[in-house]
DNA sequence: CTAATGACCATTA
DNA sequence: ATAATGGCCATTA
């Protein structure tokens, strides 16, 4: 199966009002891909992959395709607080099973 | 086939 | 605290 696909999959995961790192992915498709995470996020054509939800592993946001301030934005309408454009791990971070 | 490019990460200065 | 550096590897040219 292809990578990003993988990556889609275990996104879907990912509730609502929580985020994951780039990391926490690669992990748990077990390489250490970390960047080619995000290419997968960046090309992602799928609706229904909350891309937005994926952030850096000490809480920055990081990139989207359509702009650091959207995706805020969308990270906001969830109730996740973005302070100095940084997430707080501890209260919003997810853990794979 | 090779080379370049990232929505990254950890370490060092 | 910031900045540079080297490494990672799927994808693309």
């Amino acid at each position: 199966m292809m990578f990003s696909k993988k990556c889609y999959n275990l996104l879907k995961k990912v509730p609502r009002g929580k985020v994951v790192s780039y990391k926490q992915i690669a992990e748990q498709v077990n390489i250490k891909a970390y960047r080619a995470v995000g290419n997968a996020m960046n090309k992602n054509k799928y609706k229904d992959v909350p891309c937005h939800r994926v952030v850096e592993s000490d809480g920055s946001i990081g990139g989207f395709v359509r702009g650091v301030d959207e995706k805020i934005r969308l990270l906001r309408k969830e109730e996740i607080e973005v302070v100095d454009g940084k997430i707080d791990l501890k209260k919003y971070g997810y853990f794979f099973k």
